[in-house]
DNA sequence: AATAATTTTTAGATTAGTCTAAAAATTATT
DNA sequence: AATAATTTTTAGACTAATCTAAAAATTATT
């Protein structure tokens, strides 16, 4: 059986690991989870004698599939009851984390199954980020960061990378959603802000804003 | 702040004070909760101290107001998910107790609120027991037990007293649900066995059975 | 390559919740 | 009312998860 702690743990280690293959080191982790970096070694070496996580001392770790298994059925089981927290409790996109984060450790296969029936079988959640099948597999979109569009480009908002509560306000009160498409007008060379136009709107947006904001071409 | 195994203590103490208003054993506590009697004593002092019960050694506890508060609480979130798993995910109502165990214990005012709009704001779950509304009120419902009804008596199903996986099946196997009319038809002297007519079918049951369906006469 | 800075681990302590075994209190029985 | 049976509490120990402070290993810098 894995606890709820450790779940959080294989969570983590499972995000820190996706950008960049190597190994996820204790620091990261520790910070990861708001914790000392003392009380992840020890985890660490509990995980990896359940053998959820390879760990070799002062070298980091990488989870082994039976840890990545544990930590897509927790990214899948998350980003469903996103979906359910705004598509049937109307929840708005920048409060359903919290929530998410209980309702993921509810241990009960069924339920996830009718979940997923009830939604529709959503293959994304409010954020744009793409939902393991029920057999783990996720299907990634080709997606580019809005800072990274060329002049001209005619593109649909498909995902935030930060989902923090203030950067879904911002996208929220300047009516940028999921599905919004919007061009590429202008970039300001001194600071890398870009001007962009949604309907007959213009709007300049700073670099961090479009460093946050994935689209596709269209 | 109160922790999952506070609320599982508070509950059950809840459940066992209800019939009966005296003070709630230790002994009881420790069977209900599947644990040893010294490690109940433990946390009753704890939820004394924290004032969530009246304690005094040997003399078992009851709940204070914050204490029910807390039950009730628990109650209501327990009774809402019961029916959404039903009403929605197309559980029967032998399975949805064991899911709605951990689902009761995920703290957001607004999940709740939400759900419980998003049901119809339902006042009765899926075996009949009434859901506390918001401000922790539950209306009862003048209900007899079937071994209670008289012969000749016309009675509907409102609801179940053992919500045990087996009995609701036998329920299940029967074509008996809440909203059910029946008419007791005759009594067994020698085992309080009785006779019921469902519609047109005669349908024999045990005295057991009998003491654990609810009815209210039509 | 030696030293400094940083990261990681170890050692030992703490808290929540549990347990066993023994002691104390209550309740039942003669 | 004394003894027996039962219930409840205490004392001391255990596990999971955490922490602080110090030691060890790694990485960076001179």
């Amino acid at each position: 059986m894995v606890t709820l702690t450790e779940e959080n743990y294989i969570k983590a280690i499972y995000h820190l690991g996706k950008y960049g293959a190597n190994n996820v080191s204790t620091n990261a982790i520790a910070k990861e989870m708001e914790t000392k970096a003392s009380s992840v070694t020890d985890m660490v070496k509990k995980l990896s004698e359940k053998s959820y996580v390879d760990y070799k001392k002062y070298q980091g770790v990488t989870l082994t599939n039976k840890g990545k298994e544990v930590a897509v059925n927790i990214v899948r089981k998350h980003r469903l009851w996103e979906v359910f927290l705004v598509e049937k409790l109307n929840f708005s996109w920048d409060e359903v984390h919290e929530v998410a984060e209980h309702l993921e450790h509810i241990k009960s296969k069924k339920l996830i199954s009718q979940l997923d029936a009830f939604l529709g079988f959503p293959t994304h959640d409010p954020h744009g980020d793409p939902i393991p099948d029920k057999t783990g597999k996720i299907k990634k979109i080709d997606k580019i960061l809005l800072s990274e569009a060329e002049i001209g480009d005619n593109c649909i908002c498909v995902g935030v990378q930060d989902s923090s509560s203030d950067f879904l306000k911002y996208l929220d009160k300047n009516d940028i959603a999921l599905g919004t498409a919007l061009k590429v007008c202008h970039r300001e060379p001194f600071d890398n802000s870009i001007t962009i136009k949604i309907k007959t709107k213009e709007l300049i947006i700073s670099n961090m804003i479009a460093n946050n904001l994935f689209v596709k071409l269209s």
